[in-house]
DNA sequence: TTTAAATAATAGTATTACTATCATTTTTAT
DNA sequence: ATAAAAATGATAGTAATACTATTATTTAAA
């Protein structure tokens, strides 16, 4: 038996909660798929109306606006990512390999098997890559913030702060390092991807290059 | 006497060069303005043009779009940033401290006794923490590439680069390490003033916290 | 089985992101 | 000094975007 996954976002990101309804649901597939294709700021909800046959109107009642609607996937990204790490932690007694874990995952792209998903996981990891600092490099960042949606990434950078501790007890900055591995795993993937010339990466090493670099960075600064 | 400081912008940015005429410096000038104020999704030609007593149409004759006009006003500061790197490392021998004073001029604003300048450089520190991923973020990231308009700041990275290997011969990954502590610089700068708990800051260390960290995240993984 | 809620269909508005035209001013070349 | 060329201003226009509003119809809940 198939376990659906799914997330309680938080309600101050959308008008009506996709996750209650098939359509809702649909609209964020069908989103993922769009932002990927033609990039976020090529994606509108006219577009995405079209695409899934439904009107501009509809996805009006689900979000304000499409910027929400990328919150939406990314806050929705950041507690799965959050559950990923919880459930792959588990068990798990060494605080270097917790990190190695926590590594591997934001390098990578996510793993599938854990359970039924709606979402096409390809996409979302590329839109994260891509999109994702744009929910919050935005004027109105304060304004925004005051609703609590960035929690879960606040949340995760937390906890992966913790394990970063727990690693080295002295190390004076656990959240920055953090926010940074997190950052630097999309910008080192893009870099990979779209101007290789901003890294070190190699033919051969074209899939492990952001992974072995943040090691190395990671336990660089953290001593091994 | 004051020395005017002006760069060439790769021509594949603009329709007309900006830096030759009052009016296209008036564009960049009221443009840097402009965007620190509504940020670039809500900066639109026509509000330019309406600022500045001009039209439209005028603003179309230099750049094909805002889009362009943000990658003029970024490759401008990777030229004017590669500049200031020459010129204050320019008679240093220490490694180290060539290292330290790259740190110190990519995590703090930007010094403006060095010359005479047209633009206001406090506002264009803050775009280039907000906005200049934007330029590069996009679905057409390999088009744009190709005309060679991120040179500027893959010269930037490899000139940085080539210190962090000056420090340590056997470090493997200095173009990585180069792009991330400029990414890192902009995003810890970001988050210190929006989104602290993605941090370390305190509240008495907020102007030097992005400096700190960068430094004891490069000198710990090179080794000092 | 009535009522409420959600969706579809349609229309409409202000703004954005441009392109085009032509008259006027400024610059440059002779 | 003057003609030609280039740059700017003024104006208009278009397709797309980012919404809001209204009413009819379908679906779900009490």
């Amino acid at each position: 038996m198939a376990i659906k996954i799914s997330f309680k976002v938080n309600e101050a990101v959308f008008l009506r909660d996709p996750e209650k309804s098939e359509l809702g649901r649909a609209i964020i597939k069908n989103s993922i798929d769009l932002i990927n294709n033609l990039g976020f700021e090529a994606f509108t909800f006219k577009k995405l109306a079209i695409e899934m046959g439904t009107t501009e109107a509809t996805i009006y009642r689900y979000f304000e606006n499409k910027h929400r609607l990328l919150l939406y996937i990314i806050s929705w990204y950041w507690k799965y990512m959050d559950f990923l790490l919880d459930f792959q932690l588990q068990n798990l007694t060494d605080h270097k390999v917790k990190l190695k874990t926590i590594i591997k995952l934001l390098t990578h792209e996510l793993p599938i098997s854990t359970g039924e998903l709606d979402y096409n996981i390809k996409f979302l990891n590329q839109i994260v890559i891509t999109e994702s600092s744009k929910v919050y490099l935005v004027k109105e960042v304060n304004e925004i913030n005051k609703s609590e949606v960035f929690k879960p990434y606040k949340e995760l950078c937390a906890k992966i702060a913790a394990v970063i501790s727990a690693n080295n007890k002295k190390y004076p900055y656990p959240k920055s390092l953090s926010s940074t591995i997190i950052e630097a795993s999309h910008h080192q993937q893009f870099f990979c991807q779209h101007l290789p010339r901003l890294t070190d990466v190699t033919a051969k090493n074209k899939n492990e290059f952001a992974c072995l670099f943040i090691e190395n960075l990671v336990f660089g600064v953290l001593g091994n």
